[in-house]
DNA sequence: ATTCTGACCTAGGCAGTCTATGTAGTCCGT
DNA sequence: ACGGACTACATAGACTGCCTAGGTCAGAAT
């Protein structure tokens, strides 16, 4: 069954999506679900009720603007885009990001070859 | 300044506190703290409403038990002890913690070396 | 004795995820 | 053309975990 209550990923769901619309360019919020869940091998399951809030914060931030568009199946979806504030959020967020999992990995004395 | 909102570590506390009792035996709350700020360079300094609570959090688990002793300097202070469920739970959430950082890395896209 | 300090405690706030539920647009079979 | 199924979007409320901002109490220092 696979899947974690994503809990796990607190905190980091706007980067992942970020992330994401930087590497496949525009997409919908299911979509932007689905490239965490493969890229992740089907660990994180992110919920609706997480995904849509989360977009919404970024659009209010100001790093994703979005338009309406047909998906390939004809179905109308919000295709979100980064901006360059977005652009600019992401790498500095990616850094945090490392920043502090490199302090966790030292706090629990662990190695790259660990996580590796 | 240094030191982050630790809402960087959002869920890894206990682990960390776990990882502490295993590395130098008994410690008491603000000696774990103190851990934990150190390796971290500084970078997460735990606050007393954050620290308390999960201490609490993993005795009602079961994960340690603690007695009154005096510091070095003559203060009383609790101080924390691993039990074997305390063991057995820091191995556990170990691998789950690097499992979900390995995924996250792989969304991100980065590697080990970008990390260490 | 009084003050100071270190360790402990807790209520309430807040942010981010989840559960559960609802809505609207598009397709498809009849 | 209509009904049903499906897809994508949306949101209220629960819950968890860290933080702020208070506070208590024992022992040391003066």
């Amino acid at each position: 069954m696979g899947g974690v209550r994503a809990g796990s990923l607190y905190g980091t769901l706007e980067l992942l999506i970020l992330k994401g619309l930087e590497r496949y360019g525009p997409m919908h919020g299911v979509g932007a679900a689905d490239h965490i869940a493969q890229r992740s091998q089907g660990l994180f399951k992110i919920e609706e009720g997480s995904l849509y809030p989360a977009l919404h914060r970024l659009q209010a931030k100001g790093h994703v603007t979005w338009e309406w568009m047909k998906t390939e199946e004809g179905k109308r979806a919000k295709y979100y885009e980064l901006t360059r504030s977005g652009r600019r959020a992401l790498k500095k967020e990616l850094g945090s990001w490392v920043t502090n999992t490199r302090a966790i990995l030292s706090i629990l004395d662990l190695g790259l070859e660990d996580v590796g």
